[in-house]
DNA sequence: CATCTTTGGAAAACGATTGC
DNA sequence: GCAATCGTTTTCCAAAGATG
């Protein structure tokens, strides 16, 4: 991929060809420019009605991806980011387009820098400097792993300096993971483009990723610029909806939410999400919450038993295990069962153990270390109980 | 009081997943 | 096809607790 011995009369002619067929403008580098296409959306507009901002971002957010105490960042300091390659590798992998969005002017941008040819590369980086420079953070989808990495490599190829490490990165893909694995089979943009945000992609102006590469060659060999235009399209539609994905999240993480609560959040998630930086007080309300309103999980009673019980509520974490233990949570079984042997009420607790033990026996695959230490639990509690 | 067991939190290892 | 991330599982250790 690496080495095209491009003649220039080639290269003109792919120029000529994206000249004609697309609106945009090509950047000012006197030799090997690339082609800067600019698609501007009101602030206003509504996609699947879902607006492409967040009002604003909630500290959960900033606590999950572990910003600093002091880091602000409002609309205008984000930078969306997501590329179009040669393929899947890291080095010797060219970025053809880089994709980046970001908020200007009451208005939401997705500015697209297209390399006519592979020689321009090393000149596809000053407008994604020159964006950098008055922005603090960098949003992707899985921009973390690839996008990020990718652009390393190729900088470092062409010895350009820009730290693209130390810049604040939030990658949407992980926090859409946590706010829907359970509830998607895949995490993947499109499908949570499909499933949360009601988008279908089109398949006559669409292009699968996988066939991003090979269009991108062709297009190299013959002009030909039908598929280019899909491509941009692609990109433009990863960029515009990541943004819309993030919006949604943020606007939908504080608690109790603002707008009410909405179905297309995963409340327990966004509990755990609490759980997990530490903010207990709100991941056990979330819980509560759910509850009482009749979203009952063996999950959800398990969980905020484990919340109670590392706040030292053991009587109230017991309720809640045995809630769970009704509907068949055997973790929760042996937690009940622990909480019970601390409060001397040993004939309780085995009672829990054996149910626990009996639960284990009856999965279609009993945990051998599992059943080894509810046996031992178990004949503590009756050596205990004989002794009294 | 000395010794052995259980618990819970921290660290390490693992594995699934996503991007083009 | 490659590799970084993150949730989950496993392992390890210190503190707490039980036993004799």
């Amino acid at each position: 991929m690496e080495h095209y011995d491009f003649q220039e009369e080639m290269k003109g002619l792919l120029r000529a060809c994206i000249r004609r067929d697309f609106e945009g403008e090509f950047s000012a580098h006197e030799h090997d420019n690339v082609f800067i296409r600019r698609t501007r959306h009101p602030l206003s507009m509504r996609f699947e009605g879902f607006p492409i901002y967040a009002e604003s971002v909630p500290k959960i957010i900033k606590s999950w991806a572990k910003f600093d105490e002091g880091f602000e960042f409002s609309l205008e300091d984000m930078l969306f980011l997501d590329l179009e390659t040669s393929g899947l590798g890291r080095s010797g992998t060219l970025a053809f387009l880089i994709g980046l969005g970001y908020y200007e002017e009451e208005h939401f941008v997705v500015e697209q820098i297209f390399l006519p040819d592979p020689d321009a590369e090393e000149n596809s980086f000053d407008r994604l400097r020159e964006l950098l420079e008055s922005r603090s953070i960098i949003l992707s989808f899985n921009g973390k792993s690839f996008d990020i990495p990718v652009l390393e490599s190729r900088l470092l190829y062409h010895h350009i300096w820009l730290n693209l490490r130390e810049i604040a990165h939030l990658d949407v893909l992980h926090l859409a993971r946590r706010m829907w694995k359970r509830r998607l089979s895949s995490c993947a943009l499109e499908n949570i483009e499909y499933y949360i945000l009601d988008h279908p992609r089109c398949p006559e102006t669409d292009i699968p990723g996988a066939q991003v590469p090979q269009a991108y060659q062709d297009f190299l060999y013959s002009g030909e610029t039908e598929l280019i235009k899909r491509i941009f399209a692609h990109n433009h539609d990863d960029i515009l909806y990541l943004a819309i994905l993030f919006a949604l999240i943020a606007d939908n993480a504080s608690y109790p939410p603002k707008a009410g609560k909405d179905h297309r959040i995963d409340y327990h998630a966004l509990a755990r999400l609490y759980e997990s930086v530490g903010e207990m007080k709100t991941a056990r309300r979330i819980l509560i919450d759910l509850i009482s309103e009749g979203f009952v999980s063996a999950d959800i009673a398990y969980d905020l038993g484990m919340i109670l019980k590392k706040e030292r509520d053991y009587n109230t974490a017991l309720e809640a295990f045995e809630m769970a233990a009704e509907l068949s949570h055997g973790d929760a079984m042996i937690e009940a069962a622990i909480i019970l042997e601390r409060d001397r009420r040993l004939d309780e607790a085995l009672s829990y153990a054996l149910k626990a033990q009996a639960f284990e026996n009856s999965r279609y695959k009993p945990n051998a270390k599992r059943l080894e230490a509810l046996s031992k639990r178990i004949k503590r509690l009756e050596t205990k109980l004989n002794r009294a």
